[in-house]
DNA sequence: GTGGCTATGTAACAATTATCACGGAATACC
DNA sequence: GGTATTCCGTGATAATTGTTACATAGCCAC
């Protein structure tokens, strides 16, 4: 696939203006990730704002002994606050970006980001919605790990990933779960069983399958 | 007090050109309010973003059952990226901002905000420095949450009081330290006085004084 | 099928945190 | 002083979460 104005078009007629769009096919690369692809590792260098065309991106915390916690996902048409304040400000970045599902998107350097702020509203009002929405899910994340217990996070994790993949199965391990909860692989899998005899989910080897948890 | 142009060009000569301190002058207004003042609830409606002068103000993420979780504190020359969020977005509060001690600001109307923004480039800086910051507070307040026990928490969150007063003694209760780290006054209690068997800290009612726990 | 790898199940126990229940201390107010 | 109020200390106990240690199960490669 290329990037070429009619598709941009359909994807971001609402959002984006055609000059705007024309600067993004002109300056943004084209990028295709496959599923696992390590997109940012804490201390790595941000130059370009990534703006998602299909897939999904996960964005974890993760500190020095290697323990994580999920910030938040990024799905279609959504940017990354992180990348924009590392831009902005010239710094390196905080997090881990994972490609949770093949994702295709472009990457905007950096130069473009401020110039395009002054020359297009559109592009600044996208901006200032990203932070928006960005700290609302670092607020959502905190209320998740402050307010909630693991049971209820748990829960509130698998319906997140059913929403992220819009379906009720989907792959992951305990071990993931584990690490996106800040917590023991055991934990979960303890969790997960008492879940399973309630005859809320479905367990299977790499696998989930949630049954009466409803998609949110 | 009252706003002049000496004053604010004390406080911000380095950050902000002559013009733009001027327009603060005649569209900000100037507050003062008194320890304990609540600035801002949940669901509240922002139209001004302030900057502070003097003081500092308390950030916390409170949810529908009373309980809290404190994000970050605001002192001079800070602006809360919540309220940027806001404004620029209309959108309601979603945290509560109480002044921590007797605190000075200026209240800038949003509709400069987004003006100022392509007016002045010092501006334009404030406020993605702004972003960057609370981004920076968010993040590591997760990972106190996430990574990190009650005690050690705890040992942090005094040392964030008294470095945000400057001092080694300052006046709180065991119950608002618990709601700030989310947790209940006994534990708070307990985890003091074993603090305080370690020589660590000395406690009196309503106040505590750091001995070797270092300010950061 | 066999062997090897990864993922899961689970018991047993430890550590941490939460709750309940009270008594006592410090302070404010009259 | 006396009394009310707020704050603090602490034991007892429960609930939650973390750790250790193994066993078993599914799957892939050969």
């Amino acid at each position: 696939m290329k990037l070429d104005l009619n598709f941009l078009h359909n994807k971001f007629g609402i959002i984006f203006e055609v000059g705007l769009l024309k600067e993004i096919i002109e300056f943004g690369t084209y990028l295709e990730v496959e599923e696992g692809f390590v997109m940012m590792r804490p201390g790595g260098f941000i130059r370009s704002v990534p703006i998602i065309l299909n897939g999904s991106v996960k964005i974890v915390r993760s500190d020095a002994e290697g323990r994580e916690a999920l910030l938040y996902y990024l799905g279609e048409k959504d940017s990354c606050a992180m990348s924009l304040t590392c831009c902005l400000n010239s710094r390196k970045s905080e997090i881990t970006a994972t490609a949770d599902s093949p994702t295709q998107l472009i990457q905007v350097p950096v130069q473009k980001i401020e110039e395009w702020m002054t020359k297009y509203s559109s592009w600044k009002e996208y901006v200032f919605m990203t932070y928006q929405k960005r700290f609302d899910d670092l607020l959502a994340a905190i209320d998740q790990i402050a307010f909630f217990k693991l049971d209820e996070r748990l829960i509130a994790l698998l319906k997140k990933k059913s929403a992220q993949c819009g379906c009720m199965v989907f792959n992951v391990t305990h071990e993931e779960l584990g690490n996106e909860l800040a917590t023991s692989r055991e934990v979960v899998s303890r969790l997960l069983k008492q879940l399973e005899r309630l005859g809320r989910v479905k367990l299977s080897r790499n696998k989930i399958e949630l049954l009466d948890i409803a998609l949110k």
